[in-house]
DNA sequence: GCCCAACTTTAACGTAACGTCAAAGTTTGT
DNA sequence: ACAAACTTTGACGTTACGTTAAAGTTGGGC
């Protein structure tokens, strides 16, 4: 006979279900995530569905980008509330404020492909540089008053040089 | 007179310069990112202008969330090239494959944030829910028949619900 | 030459969320 | 009764520094 039925399961089973790792559920309970309802006389975790509906949350949680930290507080908000209502009030706070930071995440991502896609054109111009990277100037870009290689001192170093540094 | 003269500078002046921490130059050297010119006498790191324009190359890179190993890789590859053009084809894969990141990362907190503002809109319906957290099925929601309370185990943990675990 | 504030040195621990062994014990099926 | 598959605790590794701590160095004023 199986030691563990009822409708209760061990912790590989758990994390599959929920698609995680056995190692995340067990960080999770060191973090006073979630703990399993019992232990088998071996000392096996046995988790029941509540527990895979709590994992579940966390984890919906984690999708959102909450860290742990937080993904806790929230969590532990449902017992500290009498109403659905007000609980919900309370939640809408942490999510609205998640919200505004996933708004700055891509903001900064944007700025970032900016500077990346500048450089890239930057450093383009100068494909057709033919000159030895340990030189210092490069006589073409002058002439073409361009900036190339000079004002990029990934090529260049020279020691005048303290404007774009790969970045524009 | 100063020690360190000629134009060189200590670690306090060269991280300011860059816009940087003392710490953050010494665990760049660590990591073989960038070494002082010398030292002095009582083994305080001398810089020159050049390490300046190395640290703001650095810092450049990793504005565009090159890891440091990937910038260490990238530096060292103006030793192995001939010309500019030969090195700039190199270093433009580089800044592709980062760019295509970056474009994936902007995507995934559009994903993020698609999550958030529809789970926001799900437990609205909840605000003006008055049941208790502790009881499992909203009625209200029940006649409603609108995916409220009932549909959101964050506030009704039935084991029998497996479906949005707070993100739709 | 002396003194002190400001700076620097190395060393080492802490961070977040697990991944990845390792060695030993448990379950389960046959 | 045996072996495969699973689980246990423990502990180190990861990234890019922040943050003390204790001790030594510089630089300018007197």
């Amino acid at each position: 006979m199986s030691k563990c039925n009822d409708g209760l399961m061990h912790i590989g089973k758990l994390a599959k279900e929920a698609g995680t790792t056995t190692r995340t559920v067990r960080y999770y309970e060191e973090m006073g995530l979630i703990y399993p309802e019992c232990r088998s006389s071996g000392g096996f975790r046995c988790y029941s569905h509540e527990q895979l509906a709590r994992l579940r949350m966390i984890l919906s949680l984690k999708e959102m980008e909450f860290d742990l930290e937080h993904i806790k507080v929230i969590i532990d908000k449902r017992e500290q509330h009498k109403t659905a209502g007000e609980l919900a009030h309370d939640i809408l706070e942490d999510l609205n404020g998640r919200l505004r930071e996933v708004e700055e995440q891509i903001a900064h991502y944007k700025h970032v492909r900016e500077i990346l896609t500048q450089t890239i054109a930057s450093i383009c111009a100068c494909l057709p540089c033919a000159l030895r990277v340990e030189e210092r100037l490069c006589p073409a870009c002058q002439t073409l008053n361009q900036p190339t290689c000079q004002s990029v001192p990934f090529f260049h170093s020279s020691s005048t040089v303290e404007t774009l540094e790969l970045k524009l």
